[in-house]
DNA sequence: TGTTAAACTTAGAACGAGTCTAAAGATTGC
DNA sequence: GCAATCTTTAGACTCGTTCTAAGTTTAACA
């Protein structure tokens, strides 16, 4: 499981590190998501990368989105009313969602504890663990 | 805000006490999920409350959905790839998601020990946290 | 009780996010 | 250079959910 990218590797080295052919598309998206850590929508993406030139499809972005996630090169993050996100930061953390703005922020992993995991059958594997922090802000 | 429902409370008299009025449609929706602590999505409901008679339209299925989680009857869990349930256990607990049966159950509070919450600003106040754990039956 | 206003429910249209399709385009191996 | 494979595309489609406008129920109170 791919945890971060180092930071010398071009996205074109990234995407052959990971079994992805570097298509023109995927590194142009690749370039946009994976080179610094940042949340977003896939429409959000969809229309960022169409914004100059060279236009690419709803489809190659949702299969992009998709491939990058099952190569651990993204996560999903689902927050409010069933909301999807993705977010480029594979290190161990967590996050928060304001449920007012829909704004989604990060908490690192060292600032929540996780103690006593629910003990499991032997046959079940923890594949991981999502904690999500509502915050509001106060209305005073 | 209310945490479970009084065990000799009828479904009507909860209705009333969270000022929502027990129209024939709340309390037989109410009656299904309410009673119980039970996990469903509004798809099952849907169906589920129209098998015996007397139809209940989707968009009041939805809506009554709605006003129950604002009153803090039913809460929303989001699963999967934005999946959305809804569980009518108002204690303090959390999730399990089996990624590949799609099958979600309840991991008692006092079995995830959450610690050293992140600081925040002064006018952010914490809501709730949300905890899944993704887990996975062993391939062998 | 009868009347009225407000609240609720309804069927079906509309919506948005995401997936599928079939065809065209790019890439690879030989 | 050719064939096989993989990728991208536009647009149709699906699914869960929300909206709309009309009809129905409920509550208040004369």
């Amino acid at each position: 499981m791919r945890r971060s990218r180092p930071e010398h590797e071009s996205i074109d080295e990234t995407l052959r590190a990971c079994g992805i052919i570097p298509t023109a598309q995927r590194v142009r998206i690749g370039r946009m998501v994976l080179t610094r850590p940042t949340h977003f929508s896939a429409e959000q993406l969809y229309e960022r990368v169409n914004l100059a030139g060279n236009h690419v499809s709803k489809a190659t972005v949702y299969n992009t989105l998709g491939l990058f996630v099952e190569k651990d090169l993204l996560r999903r993050v689902l927050v409010g009313t069933g909301k999807v996100f993705y977010d480029s930061n594979m290190t161990a953390h967590h996050h928060f969602y304001d449920v007012e703005s829909g704004e989604l922020g990060d908490i690192d992993a060292g600032e929540i504890e996780i103690r006593a995991l629910p003990k499991t059958a032997d046959d079940v594997q923890i594949e991981g663990i999502d904690v999500v922090v509502r915050v509001r802000r106060a209305a005073s």
